[in-house]
DNA sequence: AATGCAGTCAACCGCTACTAC
DNA sequence: GGTAGTAGCGGTTGACTGCAT
């Protein structure tokens, strides 16, 4: 947001002048009132001045050194997300975006940790643009996430589901949460990261930022001597504090700080970076492709806004630390999630008559089934002769576009729906939905290139990979459940036309049949 | 031109984790 | 182990801007 100086400071004159905030860290000692509100050029110059002089840290002490009349916390934000040098301004770019929708179906609200395999974003401007972004899509009817990247996070739910069957297993997960089940390999053939590291360059900051920024010019004029060599590598971002068992990314600050160097005039020289800290999960291939599991799986949002909510949940999306203590092991309770707002509808009452599923299936799964053979129901009805090389092509919802126009994905709208229709539901329950229908070494992978070939757009769009856990148990679990997968995928052609996709670029096909996509395909 | 509305952004607030004592 | 101080994170708010009516 640009702003001159002159709204800058009529808005400063609006500003309030509190008594000093104790809850806010502020100086109890001090009868100056801190002042609140936006910063204005001035202000921008000491605390600029400040960190110059006495680094970063100790940020209640600025008030007290530099008569700068903010809070530490007020002075801590303002350097982190506007004066630190290394600070990459403008709009996103593109590369950027498609990594920020990455980033969120792997780690969830983490802005933070998002933040770290951003460089020089700061985790308020990612978590600004992905609210917007969720609201603006929201608005559309559009899916928060990409049909490949939905299916993959569905993908990681199954493998989490997996790794809560066996305490030997959970045993043996390794730090992020990822079990020792062989993990599908997904590649973001897409998902280019050539200029992920993006040195600040003069024409990406705004005319403002260079002629106007105070700091800038401040800079400018001298100041940038202490920025120069291994000046911030010791002290600055990405420096944020990793919380908790999120400890086991800690590689993750070093390395990416071993990745960057800062240039005499305080630019980010921009190295090779690795990913280290998620070296497990992250790499790059020959052709720079980004590869990518991801252990987070996130709540399908989009979408169905026309159901109105008769009680409102908060639920909390899994997170890397969550998963690896909770859902791996055997007496976990349900998962930790991050926040997510999901509207869900009281379901509807009888609705308990598909007694034959387990215990364990009760509720969701038995809306899974409801639901299911109402829609093949209905298509039956109306949609007949839709078929497509042997796939129902779901059209029930023409209008519904999903990612960049696509339409929604059937399983998309299928989980939104269950979210939206069928409630209270359980997170263990969708998990071990989403695992039945995504579960690798499924004959998905195997028959699928049977079918029509997609459109040349899509399979270049949608390359992902997936290879086959070697998991008997997993093959057990999932034998059981053909019935109910025939269902469901009558309603998920879409998504099936995404996994051929996937199927007919990797060219790697499962030796694990457990259930028929036969008895798929041909529902 | 005036008004309303949505989008964007900076900043604040509440909370938690870490550290030192 | 308890407490206070500090740092950091994520959610929320409010001001400004631009566009449509």
């Amino acid at each position: 947001m640009s702003m001159t100086s002159e709204t800058e400071e009529r808005m400063t004159s609006k500003v309030d002048m509190d008594s000093p905030d104790e809850a806010n860290g502020g100086d109890l000692g001090e009868s100056v009132p801190l002042k609140k509100g936006p910063w204005t050029s001035a202000e921008d110059v000491i605390l600029v001045d400040y960190v110059m002089t006495h680094g970063e840290g100790n940020w209640n002490a600025v008030q007290r050194h530099s008569g700068l009349a903010r809070c530490g916390k007020s002075c801590r934000l303002r350097w982190a997300n506007h004066l630190r040098p290394d600070l990459k301004k403008g709009a996103f770019t593109p590369e950027e975006e498609q990594r920020i929708v990455e980033l969120h179906a792997k780690m969830g609200n983490k802005w933070a940790r998002m933040a770290v395999e951003l460089p020089g974003r700061t985790d308020n401007e990612i978590k600004n643009y992905w609210n917007t972004r969720i609201k603006r899509r929201q608005r559309a009817g559009l899916p928060i996430y990409p049909p490949d990247i939905s299916f993959l996070v569905s993908q990681n739910k199954q493998n989490e589901e997996l790794g809560a069957f066996s305490s030997a297993d959970a045993q043996n997960s390794d730090v992020l949460g990822i079990n020792n089940f062989e993990i599908p390999a997904v590649e973001f053939k897409k998902l280019e990261l050539n200029h992920l590291l993006y040195p600040p360059q003069l024409a990406d900051i705004p005319a403002r930022s260079l002629l106007n920024d105070p700091v800038s010019n401040f800079l400018a004029q001298g100041h940038r001597a202490p920025y120069s060599s291994t000046y911030f590598l010791s002290t600055t971002y990405p420096s944020k504090r990793i919380r908790g068992s999120e400890s086991v990314l800690s590689g993750s600050n070093g390395d990416l700080l071993n990745s960057l160097q800062y240039q005499n005039d305080g630019s980010l020289l921009a190295q090779p970076l690795g990913f280290s800290s998620y070296s497990h999960n992250l790499t790059y291939d020959d052709n720079r492709s980004f590869s990518s599991v991801v252990p987070g799986g996130h709540a399908y949002l989009n979408g169905n806004s026309s159901s109105e909510p008769t009680w409102a949940m908060k639920l909390e999306l899994p997170s890397l630390q969550n998963q690896t203590e909770n859902w791996g092991s055997p007496h976990s309770a349900l998962p930790s999630l991050d926040s997510v707002d999901i509207l869900i509808q009281s379901p509807p009452a009888g609705h308990s008559e598909s007694g034959s599923l387990s215990p364990s299936n009760s509720g969701l799964l038995d809306a899974v089934l409801h639901e299911s053979q109402t829609m093949k129901a209905s298509h039956d009805n109306s949609h007949q002769g839709n078929e497509t090389s042997g796939v129902t092509v779901n059209n029930s919802c023409p209008d519904l576009k999903g990612w960049d126009g696509h339409p929604i994905s059937p399983l998309s709208q299928f989980s939104a729906s269950v979210f939206s229709e069928y409630t209270p539901i359980s997170e263990s329950s969708l998990h071990e939905f989403l695992s039945m229908t995504t579960m690798p070494g499924c004959k998905i992978k195997q028959e699928i290139g049977d079918l029509a070939p997609l459109d040349e757009e899509d399979d270049t769009s949608n390359q992902t990979i997936f290879s086959s856990p070697k998991t008997q148990h997993a093959n057990n679990h999932l034998a059981s459940k053909d019935a109910l997968i025939s269902c469901f995928f009558d309603d998920c052609a879409w998504d099936c036309k995404q996994i051929h996709a996937v199927a007919t670029s990797s060219g790697q096909a499962s030796g694990h049949n457990s259930c028929s996509w036969d008895a798929m395909s041909a529902v």
